[in-house]
Formats: C-alpha cells, sequence, structure tokens
DNA sequence: AGATATTCGTTCCAGTTGGTACAAAATAAG
DNA sequence: CTTATTTTGTACCAACTGGAACGAATATCT
C-alpha cells in the first residue's frame, strides 16, 4: 500500500479532522450565527483551503451531517432493527437521546438541520431528507413487526406509528438542545409513547 | 377627548402596522435570515424610526410577540379554561394548531421564537419564557381539574402531563411551519395523547 | 539545476451589516 | 415673520460578509 507521492507540494489540511471539528461545533453552536471567517478560524482553516476542499460551507456541512450519521443517527436506527420487543427499542432509543454524554453536546446535529430548513445548503438539505426518509421507514418497519407479533395495536398503521415515534424523538431531541431537563422529557415521551400500545377505545 | 396637538412636527409613523407586519413577517419568514435592512423595507419604515419607536430589533420583535399572545397563545389557552372535558379541549387544541386560514402562515411565531432560544434579544426572550411557564401551568391545571373528575389516568402528575401536552403541540406547530401535512401531524399527536387517558400496566 | 505540477495562505474585492449624525421638514408659540 | 420644538429620512460610518486572484511554497520529474 506504499502510495507514491503525487507531483505537487504534498497537502497539509487534515480533511478528517476538519469535518470533526466542524461536526461539533455545529452540533453545539448550530448551523447559523457563525460566519464562515469566524469558522475558519476555529477549524483552523484557511478560507480557500475550506473551499478547495468542501467547495462551501454546504459541503462542509454534508460532510459533517455524514460523519454524524454514523456517529449517531445509525446507532439510534439499529435499536429498531435488532430482534426485540418493540417497547424496548423505544425505551433504549429514549435512553440513548436523552441522555448527556460528556464529551459531547446535549441534542443532535440532525435535528438542528432537519428544524434549519431549506436554509442550508441545497446538498445538505439532500441529505437531511435522505435520512428523514430512512429513519421513519426503520420506526415504521420496527412497528409493523412488532404488530405481527401482537405486541401492539392492530388497527394503527405503521406509517403513523413510524411518523408518531419520530415526532417525539425530533421533540425530545430538540428540548435537549435547548437544555431542558432530561429526565422530565423522557417521562413525557414515555407517556406518548404509551398511546401506541393502547387497545382501548375509552376516547371515542 | 380632543387630543391637544403637541408642538413639533406630527408623527407620520404607524406604530401599530408596523407591528402588524413585522408579526406577520416573522411569522412566516422565522426570525432569523432577514436583515434590519430588509426588514426596514418590507415594513416601510426607515431605519431610524425603527431604533426611535422600538429601540431596535428587539423591541420590535417584543411587540410583535406580544400582539400574537393576544392573536393565537391566548386563544390555544382558553381551551383549556372553559369547563369541558379534557378530551375536547385537546381535540379543540389540536384543531386549532393544524388549521390551515388562509391569510395566515402555518405555524405559530411564539413557537418559533422559542426555538430560536437565546439568540432572540433579551427582552424577547423573557417573554417568551414568562409566555412559555403560562401555558404550561394552563395545561396543567386543566389536566389536575380532569383528574379531579376522574377522567383521566390518576397516577400521573399534573406538571408532568402538561409537559406532555406542551411537547406535543410545540412538535406539531413546528412541523406545521415546516410545512408537513396538517392531517398526519394531527393523527400522531391524537395517538400520543392518548397516553395521558391510560389506566393500563400492559407496559411493565 | 531547471521545468513542471500541485497546494498553500495572504491579500484584496464589492456588497452588506447594524447603528448614528445631522440637516431638512413640519408644526405651534411668541 | 421669527423662534422653539419635535419628527423625519438621507447620508454616512467602521466592521464584517462570502468569495476569488495570485504569487509564494514545496514537492517530483527530466
Amino acid at each position: 500500500m506504499s502510495e507514491k507521492r503525487p507531483r505537487g507540494r504534498p497537502k497539509t489540511v487534515d480533511r478528517g479532522a476538519a469535518i470533526e471539528r466542524a461536526l461539533v461545533h455545529y452540533w453545539r453552536e448550530g448551523v447559523h450565527g457563525t460566519s464562515l471567517n469566524a469558522l475558519c478560524r476555529t477549524l483552523g482553516l484557511s478560507k480557500p483551503s475550506l473551499y478547495r476542499e468542501f467547495g462551501g460551507e454546504d459541503g462542509l456541512l454534508e460532510a459533517a451531517l455524514s460523519a454524524y450519521r454514523e456517529h449517531a443517527v445509525l446507532p439510534l436506527m439499529s435499536f429498531f432493527e435488532r430482534d426485540q420487543p418493540f417497547t424496548d427499542a423505544l425505551a433504549q432509543a429514549l435512553a440513548f437521546t436523552t441522555e448527556r454524554a460528556e464529551g459531547q453536546p446535549p441534542g443532535c446535529l440532525f435535528t438542528i438541520l432537519r428544524e434549519a430548513g431549506e436554509r442550508v445548503g441545497s446538498e445538505t438539505w439532500a441529505l437531511v431528507q435522505r435520512l428523514e426518509g430512512e429513519r421513519r421507514d426503520a420506526f415504521a418497519a420496527a412497528y409493523a413487526r412488532a404488530r405481527e407479533r401482537g405486541e401492539v395495536d392492530a388497527g394503527l398503521a405503521p406509517e403513523l406509528a413510524g411518523r408518531v415515534v419520530d415526532l417525539q424523538l425530533h421533540a425530545v431531541l430538540l428540548a435537549m438542545h435547548a437544555g431542558d431537563d432530561p429526565a422530565t422529557l423522557r417521562a413525557a415521551a414515555q407517556v406518548a409513547f404509551r398511546g401506541l400500545f393502547a387497545d382501548f377505545d375509552s376516547c371515542s
């Protein structure tokens, strides 16, 4: 694997490190409110370097989100792909989203970007929407499997159930980023999740 | 009530109209992404006039939110203050938040400002937090009354129930502002609300 | 060494930002 | 008419914005 050196001046910019720092920065500070100049400063990157490496802020943000997918989005989805009761998956997901790991910011970068809407660049936004669909499908599929096992109310469409789970986790993660109390949020989401298992008709 | 004219040049700026236009603008476009210059243009206000009248963008935004309180926040809370079943209040609130009145933007200015966090000015942020408490208290009080009437699960603290309702409506209104389908959101929130009435122990 | 190739960051650019100074405008009082 | 008072918006400010031009730097190849 001895890579033969190319012709010109060797690169010194560390793409991976820049992505990692950008990821943490956007995760903590949100996606707006930081100018490109200030961003380059905190990333230890010259502005032309950023443009050469990522084509602009959009490219950088997309790369950061892509890295975040591996870091936190896929792990969350994995709870719903294991062969276990749906309630366990929900409990694990809720614990995962409300835990405060010491090194990393509260909340979720993906959630932040969803909320930012189309104000982010087009590449980033496309990726956001891809992840959004990917996640809802995973939730819905897990619910469908649970329904086959008779764990849940059969009258609820899996697509809607997936939307319910998504809505809860989205709200919880936004509140986490805003600094709300994790225990309270966990309790509130748990109450909401109970609606997925109800086989009662007490509310007309 | 014939007001005696004061000494100098008569004012021509229409404070109320400016607030109304600012309210609609922030409601539709969100609170960031518009410069002060552009804002003045759409408001039909010169920049010095804005500063004289509101002291800056913070003052304008606070005035707009204050107007919005009368327009939509209090009406929403009123559903929970009437003497009616809790389920009815929830249904009315959900209908209110997911309806798309033709003249006005989807979503909720108050919700947008909550999500904007402390990046808004300090006056505005203080008002946001006041309204936040006001609303959660109303939800909790309504749930407490419903509990006395035996409508709901007695094991749930009213404070937590209020938080649940708040979390749902917050998420729904954010999604509405993002352009999501009202019917789907309504259905999803309804499922979540069912958790408030469960008197079952089916989930450990 | 010299030519070629590639990456580097300094330096500049026009446009925009939030914010203010100040003179013109418009009224009432003297 | 002159003076006093108040509101108006133009014109200006320094600072910053996203973005690119370009020569210096550092390598391999002949």
